[in-house]
DNA sequence: ACTCAATATTCCGTTCATCGGAATATTCCG
DNA sequence: CGGAATATTCCGATGAACGGAATATTGAGT
């Protein structure tokens, strides 16, 4: 059960695009502007770091390139997370949880559960 | 509330050295072993990374250096956690908590709650 | 006391990720 | 058609982690 897939931890940019395709394709000028959204501005990559974050996760077959909605604008380039993908992030989430229970047994004063939305 | 103290996101190294110190001071030494065990091998750091990684800690001021016990092995460097560095891991938690919530909105299968102990 | 293994830290060269922004290309809109 | 907005590529620099070699100190056994 969970074989080891690869590169673990994850690098928290690695950690935000995979769960930000994990709901659908995007192209790589999205992803810059999602990702700041999604971690309330606690990451905010830049166009380098952003596309070479993207090289890395498709050599490694996380992600990998599609061609998004037909006759769209043929500048962008669209990105899709893969089966081994979605299976690393998950790992990556259940090593935070382990993080957090850590934290917890050495009354750090974290919730014991994260917030409802 | 929650002053923004430093650099976050914290690697997982600097997460777990401060963890590590969380409930009482070790030496370097002592540490390796500690962390490896605290993430059930996930990480498991050379010297070269952690005795890096202490220094850095050092001048950002998340850990100082202690005498450790009176009479004890000479070659040892003891750390202790400061108030500061205490604060860093707890807003780290914080972080991953959101990205854990994120995790979950997106359906990667993951346990809604850390295990009691 | 002496030797050897274990403990503990420092040091060094390399790799890899991120930063930050410049350069470039394409599209959209007035 | 011109200019702003969108989107990607490219580059040099910095900083963190790796991995192991070199060094120092201690403890255990004989």
């Amino acid at each position: 059960m969970s074989e080891d897939v690869g590169r673990l931890p994850l690098t928290p940019l690695s950690m935000a695009i995979l769960l930000a395709l994990a709901d659908g394709e995007r192209h790589g000028y999205a992803l810059m502007q999602d990702i700041e959204a999604q971690t309330d501005g606690a990451l905010k990559p830049g166009t380098g770091s952003l596309y070479a974050g993207l090289q890395r996760l498709m050599s490694d077959g996380l992600i990998r390139e599609s061609e998004g909605e037909a006759g769209a604008d043929r500048r962008r380039r669209y990105y899709a997370i893969t089966p081994t993908g979605r299976e690393v992030a998950r790992q990556e989430a259940h090593r935070m949880l382990r993080v957090l229970d850590v934290a917890r047994q050495k009354k750090l004063g974290v919730d014991p559960a994260p917030a409802r939305s």
